[in-house]
DNA sequence: CCTATTCTTGACCGATCGGTCCATAATTAT
DNA sequence: ATAATTATGGACCGATCGGTCAAGAATAGG
């Protein structure tokens, strides 16, 4: 109908709306305002769609709560773990930039939204083990490419030093994304930040 | 009534229950479950008395919400903040102790509620400016008690030291409260806990 | 063409939401 | 006693909640 002539091989109407661009609109709405928050009027006012289109393409607010959250895991948090890999820079550069990016996102964009994972780790997960599990999973993708990253840098002695400081790392970068949420200036994440990477030094 | 012949000074019926054990039941609500989460069903049935009265003493539940947050921070954060400040132990272990408080919470009483002050931070500060005053207001006591337990270990040279390293151990605190909220085990928090320590040896 | 299948819209559902009102109970002051 | 004042519980409010349903629209294969 809107491509005519164009069939997508599978009987019946097709979806009138791009799949993953919607789930993009519903993921930006329960980023930012949590699950609760976040009703279903709210996502029909911003995807256009009706509740019913939504429910059958998504199922119901629990299923598409979870659908956006790794929406964002595919979405953000692997581009992050992607940048951390990323040979071509300094390791300590890779980290640096992880933990800037809560405090770009403040200064740039006025951006208060933080970071998707940990606000369902603070709003949600202790009240939904499918939401607790995917956050885990999420901090495990990040944990690892920060070990790695860090372990990249040569590990004098200590065999656990790698280990420890990515958990460091990872608990500032939460840290800085839930304080970012209510701070009004930007020093403070700027010196816990700077105070996180001298111990890499 | 309760009390025959007591007289509370005050013309009219006095209120037959304790202002202040009610708002510790509604602080408990708001702080394992969110502002939204919290149903004024839910603060009828943990604290027993109806809507009217409830909204006679406290107000909507805006105001419900602000008045648990600042009976939050009078009870738990002022309490960390003494204990912080507390002379006869040496400062390292009263950090150390701000550290472990995350980690014992889950360990000995599997209590998942993180901790009030960082849960609304990443739930509801960026939603309601009053909420976020109060969360600055809160988070500002702890920096100032962190910056002067580090301080008081001498502070070689860098003047910024004391200052930077604060900020440090209240971002990774803000940071193993919210990661606990889905954590399974203790080993992460940990690693993270000690390897901010050792940046104060 | 027809039939089967899927998607879409809008009406509709009971339940619950936060919030208000009112009659009554309990107290103080006179 | 009586009046004034405050607190209480329960009924009540419109609005909104998440969720379902049915009828029609759009596609496929035959």
């Amino acid at each position: 109908m809107r491509e005519p002539g164009f069939t997508s091989g599978q009987p019946g109407r097709p979806r009138q709306f791009d799949e993953a661009e919607t789930l993009s609109s519903i993921m930006q709405l329960f980023w930012e305002n949590g699950y609760e928050a976040t009703g279903l009027s709210d996502i029909i006012k911003a995807t256009g769609l009706s509740k019913a289109s939504l429910y059958a393409a998504y199922g119901n607010k629990q299923s598409m709560y979870l659908k956006a959250l790794g929406h964002y895991e595919a979405l953000k948090v692997d581009a992050a773990v992607q940048a951390l890999r990323d040979q071509s820079r300094p390791a300590m550069d890779r980290i640096s930039a992880f933990l800037q990016a809560p405090i770009a996102a403040i200064d740039t964009n006025a951006d208060r939204r933080g970071c998707f994972l940990c606000n369902a780790s603070a709003d949600r997960a202790s009240l939904d083990s499918e939401t607790a599990d995917l956050v885990r999973r999420g901090y495990s993708k990040i944990r690892r490419a920060l070990e790695q990253a860090i372990a990249e840098r040569g590990n004098t002695g200590d065999p656990d030093f790698a280990k420890r400081n990515a958990e460091l790392v990872l608990t500032v970068y939460s840290g800085l994304r839930v304080m970012a949420r209510s701070s009004t200036g930007l020093s403070d994440l700027i010196r816990a930040k700077e105070a996180c990477l001298q111990v890499l030094r």
